[in-house]
RNA sequence: GCCCAUGUAGCUCAGUUGGCAGAGCACUUCCUUGGUAAGGAAGAGGUCAGCGGUUCAAUCCCGCUCAUGGGCUCCA
C-alpha cells in the first residue's frame, strides 16, 4: 500500500479531519443513547454531519453531553485503524449490531471487499481515508439538529441528523465562528427591519413581500434603470396581465409540468383562471398579434412581471425564496441564424447590469441536452454552441452540468453568491424550442414559407426581491448612493439655523436628490448616531459658523468629516457618485 | 410538506414551580440651544401569535392552526 501525505490544511486533509471528527460523533452518540442507528456522516463544505435513527430528536443538552464525550474520546487518542473484509463478513458485522442502514449501504456496493474503519469499541462502514488517531482533531463544535430524509427522499424515514464543524486549529475555528457572526451582520431580513426596507406579515400571508418606501425607493430606482437600459439596447416593454385562463396554462404545459408551483385555479363565470407562475405565454400572445416576418427578428419583448408560484412552507426565505415576486423578465424571437448573436448580446447585456450593480464575482453553468428533449439535434447543438461561445468569449470560468439542461433548451445560470457563502441563481438565460411549438409560432422567411422562431426566456436580476435580498447583504445595508433611499440628510446644530437649513434641504431636493431635513430639538451628537445607524451617505452639517459663510459641512457615513463647501460644490461631488457603478 | 426550535410593547429581550405583566431603546410632552455616533425628566403603550381544552384561576399545562428560524427537498 502507498502513504501519500495529507496537509491538513489542504482541501483534501480538512475533509479527512472533519470526517474523523463525524466518526468521533458517532462514536459518542453511541456510547450515550441506546437504539441508535447510523445511517450516514459525510464531510461537508462548511464541516460534517451525521445521520442518526433514534426515537427521540437531539436537544441542545443532548449536543453539550455529546460534545464533552467527543472531547474524552479525542483526549484518548484512539488510532483510526483500517479493516477489509469480504462483504459477506463485513455484512454480518454490521446485521450483528442491528445496524440496517450499513447493510443497506453494503449491498448497494460493488466491491467484493469492504472497509472499515475502527476508533476504540467503534467500528464504521467507511472507504476512509482517515487521521492518525482521535487525537489529532484539534478543534471542533456541534453547530446544529436537523431532520434529514435517509438518501434525501422524502419517501424514506426522517433521520436526526447533527451538524457539527472540525478545524487544524482553535484559532481556525474562532475565526470561522467570526465568519458565521458576520454573515448575521450582513442577513438581509436583519437589516430589512432595521433600516426600513421590508417586511412581510402574518396577516398577509408567508412569502409575500411589503416593500416599505425606503426599499420601494430602492426598487424604483432599480426599475428606472432596468427599463432605460433596456430600452437602449432596443428591447420593447410591455405589460401583461396577472391571471390568465387555466387553458393557456394548459397548452402552455405549466399545468402539466409545474403544477406543484401553481397556486389553485379560480373560478371565473364558469372559467378556470390561475394566478401567473410565468409571464411567457402572454409574451407569446403578443408576438402573434401579427404576421411576423423574417425582416422582423429578433424581437425582443421585456417586462418587470409580477408571478406568484406556491412554494412549501418550508423553504421560503427572506426575500431570496418567496411566492410573489417580479422578475425582469425578457423573451426573444429570433431566427436560428440569428440565435448566437442574440445570446453573445444577452450575456453582455447581463454582465453590464450586474457590474452596474457592484457585482463582480459569479458562477457561471451551462446546462446542456438532457436524455428527453425536444427540438431538433442540429438546433441544440447550435444553441449550445452559441452559449459555450458567448461564455468564452467573455473570458468567463464555467462549469458544464452535462445533461443538466431543461427538456425545452439549454441554459445558461449565473449565480451571485451570498454573505453566508451560499451562491443565489439570478440570471438565467434559457434557450426554447419548446414553446414557439405548443403554440405555433411562426414567422415567413426569405422563401416565403412559414419558419419557427427559436425563443430565448431570460432574466437579469432573476427577481428583484431575490435581488435586492443579495444587494443588502452585498453592501450591507450601506448602499451607494445612486440606489441609497435617502441621499442626503441636513442635520441642525441650533433651531437658530433652522430657515438656512431649510433653503440647504430644498436646494437638494430641487436638484433631484433624495434628503431629508432634521431640525429636531436634539444634539448634533444625537442626530448624526441616528444617520449613520441609517446608513445615509452624506450628512450636512449645518451650525452658525456655515450659515454665516453661506457653506455646508459634509460629513460622510464612513465618518470622515470634509471641509466646509459652498453647497453648488457638495451638489456636484454627490451628483458624481449618482450613477451606478462604472458609469 | 417533513424534523426540531421559537412566538411577551413598534424593536431587542427579561419574567411567572398556574394567582392584577417587566426592562432598555423607539414614541408623546416638558426642560435643555447643545458642533460630528445617545443631554435630562415625566408620560403613554400589551386580549403575552390565533383558536380550543384542563383548572376556582392559563401568558405559563395540553391539543390544533398560523407565522418565524435552522435543516431535508426544490427553485428566480
Amino acid at each position: 500500500m502507498r502513504i501519500q501525505p495529507v496537509v491538513v490544511d489542504s482541501k483534501e486533509g480538512l475533509g479527512i479531519l472533519r470526517h474523523s471528527t463525524a466518526h468521533v460523533l458517532a462514536q459518542a452518540v453511541k456510547s450515550l443513547f441506546s437504539n441508535v442507528k447510523l445511517a450516514i456522516g459525510p464531510a461537508t463544505e462548511e464541516g460534517f454531519y451525521y445521520d442518526f435513527d433514534t426515537e427521540k430528536p437531539f436537544t441542545p443538552e443532548d449536543l453539550e453531553k455529546i460534545e464533552a464525550r467527543m472531547g474524552e474520546i479525542i483526549k484518548g487518542d484512539f488510532p483510526f485503524t483500517q479493516e477489509r473484509l469480504p462483504r459477506k463478513d463485513a455484512l454480518a458485522v454490521f446485521s450483528g449490531m442491528g445496524e440496517n442502514y450499513k447493510e443497506e449501504i453494503i449491498d448497494g456496493l460493488q466491491d467484493d471487499i469492504v472497509s472499515l474503519y475502527r476508533q476504540s469499541d467503534f467500528v464504521d462502514l467507511c472507504r476512509g481515508p482517515h487521521i492518525p488517531s482521535t487525537g489529532y482533531i484539534k478543534a471542533f463544535k456541534l453547530t446544529g439538529t436537523a431532520g434529514a430524509y435517509w438518501r434525501g427522499s422524502e419517501k424514506n424515514k426522517m433521520l436526526q441528523r447533527i451538524y457539527g464543524t472540525a478545524f487544524p486549529s482553535k484559532s481556525a475555528l474562532a475565526e470561522y465562528l467570526q465568519k458565521i457572526e458576520e454573515a448575521k451582520r450582513r442577513d438581509h431580513r436583519k437589516l430589512g427591519r432595521e433600516l426600513d426596507l421590508f417586511t412581510t406579515s402574518e396577516d398577509i400571508g408567508a412569502g409575500l413581500v411589503l416593500w416599505h418606501p425606503n426599499g420601494a425607493t430602492v426598487r424604483r430606482i432599480i426599475e428606472d434603470f432596468w427599463k432605460s437600459e433596456h430600452v437602449r439596447n432596443d428591447y420593447k416593454i410591455i405589460y401583461s396581465p396577472h391571471i390568465a385562463m387555466l387553458d393557456l396554462w394548459k397548452r402552455s404545459g405549466h399545468w402539466d409540468f409545474y403544477r406543484e408551483n401553481l397556486f389553485s385555479p379560480m373560478d371565473v363565470e364558469g372559467h378556470d383562471y390561475i394566478v401567473k407562475p410565468m409571464n411567457c405565454p402572454f409574451h407569446i400572445e403578443i408576438y402573434k398579434s401579427h404576421l411576423r416576418s423574417y425582416r422582423d427578428l429578433p424581437i425582443r419583448y421585456a417586462e418587470l412581471g409580477t408571478v406568484y408560484r406556491y412554494e412549501r412552507s418550508g423553504v421560503l426565505h427572506g426575500l431570496l425564496r418567496v411566492r410573489g415576486f417580479t422578475q425582469d423578465d425578457a423573451h426573444i424571437f429570433t431566427t436560428p441564424e440569428k440565435l448566437e448573436s442574440e445570446i453573445t448580446g444577452v450575456l453582455d447585456f447581463t454582465l453590464y447590469i450586474l457590474k452596474s450593480f457592484g457585482f463582480n464575482e459569479f458562477d457561471v453553468y451551462l446546462s446542456t441536452r438532457p436524455e428527453k428533449y425536444v427540438g431538433t439535434l442540429e438546433n441544440w447543438e447550435r444553441a449550445e454552441a452559441a452559449l459555450k461561445g458567448s461564455i468564452e468569449s467573455q473570458g468567463l470560468k464555467y462549469s458544464i452540468d452535462p445533461g443538466e439542461g431543461v427538456f425545452y433548451g439549454p441554459k445558461i445560470d449565473i449565480k451571485i453568491k451570498d454573505a453566508l457563502g451560499r451562491a443565489w441563481q439570478c440570471s438565467t438565460i434559457q434557450v426554447d424550442f419548446n414553446l414557439p411549438e405548443r403554440f405555433d409560432v411562426t414567422y415567413r422567411d426569405e422563401s416565403g414559407r412559414e419558419s419557427r422562431p427559436i425563443m430565448v426566456h431570460r432574466a437579469l436580476m432573476g427577481s428583484l426581491e431575490r435581488f435586492f435580498g443579495c444587494l443588502i447583504e452585498h453592501y450591507v445595508g450601506a448602499f451607494p448612493v445612486w440606489l441609497a433611499p435617502v441621499q442626503v440628510t441636513v442635520l441642525t446644530v441650533t433651531d437658530r439655523n433652522n430657515i438656512y437649513a431649510e433653503s440647504v434641504y430644498k436646494m437638494l431636493r430641487e436638484e433631484g436628490l433624495r434628503a431629508e431635513l432634521d431640525v429636531r430639538n436634539e444634539k448634533l451628537g444625537f442626530k448624526i448616531r441616528e444617520a449613520q445607524l441609517k446608513k445615509i451617505p452624506y450628512q450636512l452639517v449645518i451650525g452658525d459658523n456655515e450659515e454665516k459663510e453661506r457653506l455646508v459641512a459634509p460629513r460622510a457615513r464612513g465618518g470622515e468629516t470634509l471641509t466646509p463647501m459652498a453647497l453648488t460644490e457638495f451638489i456636484r461631488l454627490i451628483q458624481s457618485q449618482n450613477r451606478p457603478k462604472g458609469r
